[in-house]
DNA sequence: GTGCCGTTTCCCACAATGTGGGAAGTTCCT
DNA sequence: AGGAACTTCCCACATTGTGGGAAACGGCAC
């Protein structure tokens, strides 16, 4: 993987503890059977991090779970960077395998608006969007977010000028609603050169803990390659899964 | 306070670092002046923490941030535990402050659902609420949401027949909205009797990372004794005062 | 009640582990 | 180039964390 210059070995166990802690709350014993570690360790381990407010007692009295502390910690970087900082290490590995960019995106308004992009090592490569907003129906980061919203936001939606942007842009909203509903049931969706000419691209809904959706993952090309006629399921299924990988991430459940 | 059965320093170490880090991101050096540690040894704690996700570099290459572990432990306890988490250190603290129990709420609908209380040592006390659901316009706690709101919503939750609990509830929408506006000057607002026969109430709302109203601190008492007609405006203060430290832990800004 | 689990808490000798001084390496200014 | 930040690396030292085991607790069954 990628070695630390350096590491601490109480600290490293004590995030063990704290991802166990947070994947399923458990007493001391238990967690010492489940890292395999002596229990009087786990013990001043969970009784440094209670002091500190990482875990706290489950009101069972026997048992410990995330403390405030720690979600003190996580809302000091706006919601925003959030999503990115969890998505980011996916990003990295969905680069890997698709070797094309790939990019989240979050909905402003009637926009999605483009947070951050991976690069592929490809020298020729689409550039980098990050900053920018587009039109919700000419992107597929776009149309994922639309499929998830309710029936009314998407009438009000549609229900007003739709901008054109290539010759194959679909601006014609039965169009767009029947789209939306293959959508919702491939919870994946590819979109050629309806953007921009020559810019193939992917994309896949990304949930939060609310159950609302937060944003989405997408993947983009250049159409001459972009994606291959025999890769084309294998890449839509890997963005779709990574894209439920993230969301669990953010605390996203079923 | 209360001391910890033991601690272990370089636990400690890193989360005074990830505290600081998530106050404002920094170096190596910066953190170790701040901190006065070695800067080896911040170099070293940060570098576990980095292996560890709990902290990522800077785009700008220098400086540390919190990282996607630590979002994702904190996603992993769901929002009403979090709110719950957050806040429950410092309803202990407010609960010997006023010697009256206090407790939280969040929105649900048009009622606020009462999702944690801390009792005061007095044996005469009004019974925990947990569980329990009411109507906004009853309840100091309901009023500060509702104060909140965006107009029209306001107008919606108005614009239906309002239960009336005790002869001292007030119904009357134009009364109403008045005290809203009020309740947004304040910042906090007493309700005597309105909701309960013998039950007064002081309420404070909670906002977070997004701005929005995240929910409600309240304190209650017996009317016969609380408030104390001279403590009534300090005790107001200190609830008011409680709940911003709280919504400062939840991420409100400003 | 008594005895038996499974806990959690405490103690203490040991050495592995984390520590921090300092030097070498980097990067970015002026 | 020179200098002033910073970060990375190295290494001897003893402070610090470790883990075995025993004691204290609490629940449950008989």
């Amino acid at each position: 993987m990628w070695d630390p210059m350096q590491s601490v070995q109480s600290i490293d166990r004590a995030f063990q503890l704290l991802g166990e802690v947070a994947d399923d709350p458990a007493g001391i014993s238990e967690l010492s059977r489940r890292l395999d570690l002596p229990t009087s360790t786990v013990a001043r381990l969970l009784s440094t991090l209670e002091g500190l407010g990482a875990v706290e007692r489950l009101d069972s009295g026997t048992g410990y779970r995330i403390g405030p502390s720690v979600v003190t910690m996580a809302a000091s970087i706006d919601p925003t960077q959030s999503l990115l900082a969890v998505a980011q290490p996916h990003l990295v590995e969905l680069v890997e395998m698709v070797a094309e960019a790939v990019g989240v995106s979050i909905p402003a308004g009637y926009d999605v608006h483009y947070i951050g992009q991976v690069d592929c090592a490809n020298p020729v490569q689409v550039r980098d969007w990050t900053g920018v907003s587009l039109p919700m129906h000419v992107v597929p980061s776009g149309m994922v977010v639309l499929a998830h919203w309710p029936d009314d936001a998407v009438d009000r939606y549609l229900d007003r000028k739709l901008d054109r942007y290539t010759a194959r842009s679909v601006i014609r909203p039965a169009l767009i609603r029947e789209r939306l509903q293959q959508v919702r049931e491939d919870g994946v969706v590819w979109m050629e050169e309806e953007f921009s000419e020559g810019i193939n691209s992917v994309a896949a809904p990304l949930f939060n803990a609310a159950g609302a959706v937060a944003g989405a993952l997408h993947s983009h090309g250049p159409s001459y390659r972009f994606p291959d006629d025999t890769l084309r399921d294998i890449i839509g299924e890997q963005v779709r899964s990574c894209a439920a990988t993230i969301s669990v991430a953010l605390g996203h459940t079923g």
